[in-house]
DNA sequence: GAGGTAGAGTGGTCCAGCCACTCGACCGAG
DNA sequence: CTCGGTCGAGTGGCTGGACCACTCTACCTC
C-alpha cells in the first residue's frame, strides 16, 4: 500500500472561506460586475469572524478574482478562472527550450518595436540612446555591454505605453534564466549587436515602423543563431 | 497641462506592508528555506497592528512568495520559479484593456503564422481547411463562424511546434474575457473574417512565410479596428 | 435646478485575548 | 548512554468589539 493513511491536514479557515467564496460565485453565475454581500454579513451567514472573511478576500483580490473598494463594497472582477494558475505551472512545467523561447521573442519584440516606432516620446529615445552609450563604452572597455543591451531593450518596450509586453519580456527573460545560461558574451559578438542596435535606435527615431520591425528581427534572429548554435 | 493635480491615491496599508516586505526580501538577499521574523516582531518593527501584517502574509502567500506554517513561523519558498505565478496574477490584476491585449495578440500570432508556414505539415493544413469549412458553413447558415476561427487559430499555433506559443494565446484570450465581451460578431464582419482567413492558409500552404505574416497582420489589424472601434 | 449636507453603510485598522500547533529542552526509565 | 515522554516557550490561527476613513445617496436649502 502506497497510502495507509491520509495525513491530516488541517486547512487554514480563511483558505476555506475563501474556496467556499469561489464556490458561491460560481454556483450563483454571478456576473463581473455584479457587488457581492458585505464583510460583516458574509461574517454572519458563514458563522466566522470577519477578520477571516478579510483574509479570505485578500486571497481572492490577489488572485484577480475580486475588487475590494474602500466605503463602497466587494466587486465580482471576472469569472472565476483557474486557468491562470494552471498556465503559469504549465510554463514552469512544460518542456520548453532555448530555440523555442527565441522565437517567442522574436515576435513580441518586433511588435514592441512598431509600437515604440509609432509612439516614441523624447524621454524613450533618450533612454534608448544612453542605453546605447553605456553598451559602446562597456565595449570599448572589453566588456560584452550586456547591461546596456537590456537597458535598451526595456526602453524599447517601455515605449510602446503598453504593460503586456512588459510582463512578456519579464515572462520570457525568466524562462531564459531557467533553461540555462547561455551567456550572450561571445567573442565577436558584441560590435555587430551595437550596429544592429544603432540601426533599429535610427528608424525608431524616425518613426519609420517597418524598418524598425524588420532590424528588430534581423538582429534577434542573428542573436538567435549565435546563441543557439553555440549550444550545439 | 494634462495633469495639473496628482491624484491621491492612498494605497491600504496591508498593500504597503505586502511591498515593504518583498522589498526586505529582495535587500536582504534572503535565500529560500530562511525564517522571517514572527508575526508579532514585524508588527511591531513595522509600527502596525499584528492584523494588517496578516494581511499582507495572506497576500504573499497566495503570491507563492512565503509559506507560512501554524506554531512554526514563515519561511520564503523553496521554488525558485516563483515569478511565473507573479507574474500571472498580476497580469490578472493590472489594468490591461482590449487595444493593449490586441497589439500584443498581434505580435504573437504574426511570428506564429510565420513559424507555420516554415514547418507546416499536413495534419496541420488538413486541421485549418476544416476549420474554414466550419466557418464558411456557419457564416451561409446566419451564423457567426466564431468556432472555426478560434479553430483556425489554434491550428496555426498548433503548426509552430512550439508549445510556448500556445501558452501566450491561452493568455492572451483569458485576458480578453477578463475586460469584456466585446462580441466578435459584429454584423458584416464575418465575410471579411474569412477571405482574411483564406489569403493566410494560401500563403502557409505555399511556405510564403512573409506573405502569410503581412495577411495576418492586416487581419488582426481589421479585427482590432472593428471591435475596438465599436466600443468607443 | 444646483449646490451643499448629513447619515447610513461599507471597507480599513487596531487591540487584547485566547486557542492550536511546533519544536526543543528537559527528565526519567530502561 | 539511549529511548521515550512531558512540558513550556514561541509561533501562527481566530475571535469580538471598537473606532476610523471612505462612498454613495437622499434630502434640504437657496
Amino acid at each position: 500500500m502506497a497510502e495507509p493513511l491520509q495525513p491530516i491536514t488541517r486547512s487554514p479557515l480563511y483558505e476555506v472561506v475563501a474556496q467556499r467564496l469561489q464556490e458561491f460565485i460560481a454556483g450563483q453565475s454571478l456576473r463581473p460586475g455584479d457587488r457581492l454581500l458585505s464583510e460583516r454579513e458574509l461574517a454572519e451567514q458563514l458563522g466566522v469572524s470577519r477578520t477571516s472573511v478579510r483574509q479570505a478576500l485578500t486571497a481572492l483580490r490577489v488572485k484577480g478574482i475580486v475588487d475590494v473598494r474602500h466605503g463602497d463594497g466587494v466587486y465580482l472582477r471576472q469569472a472565476p478562472a483557474d486557468l491562470v494558475p494552471t498556465l503559469a505551472s504549465e510554463v514552469a512545467n512544460a518542456e520548453i527550450d532555448h530555440p523555442m523561447i527565441w522565437e517567442v521573442r522574436e515576435g513580441v519584440e518586433v511588435q514592441a518595436v512598431r509600437l515604440a516606432a509609432r509612439r516614441r516620446e523624447p524621454e524613450h529615445l533618450d533612454a534608448m540612446r544612453s542605453a546605447l552609450v553605456a553598451m559602446e563604452r562597456s565595449i570599448a572597455g572589453g566588456g560584452d555591454g550586456v547591461d546596456g543591451d537590456r537597458l535598451f531593450h526595456r526602453a524599447i518596450v517601455d515605449a510602446t505605453g503598453n504593460r503586456f509586453f512588459g510582463f512578456l519580456v519579464d515572462l520570457i527573460s525568466d524562462a531564459m534564466d531557467r533553461t540555462s545560461e547561455a551567456s550572450l558574451t561571445l567573442p565577436g559578438r558584441a560590435p555587430i549587436s551595437l550596429q544592429a542596435h544603432r540601426e533599429i535606435l535610427a528608424a525608431v527615431e524616425e518613426g519609420d515602423e517597418d524598418a524598425a520591425a524588420a532590424s528588430m528581427r534581423r538582429h534577434i534572429m542573428v542573436s538567435a543563431e549565435m546563441v543557439v548554435g553555440q549550444q550545439r
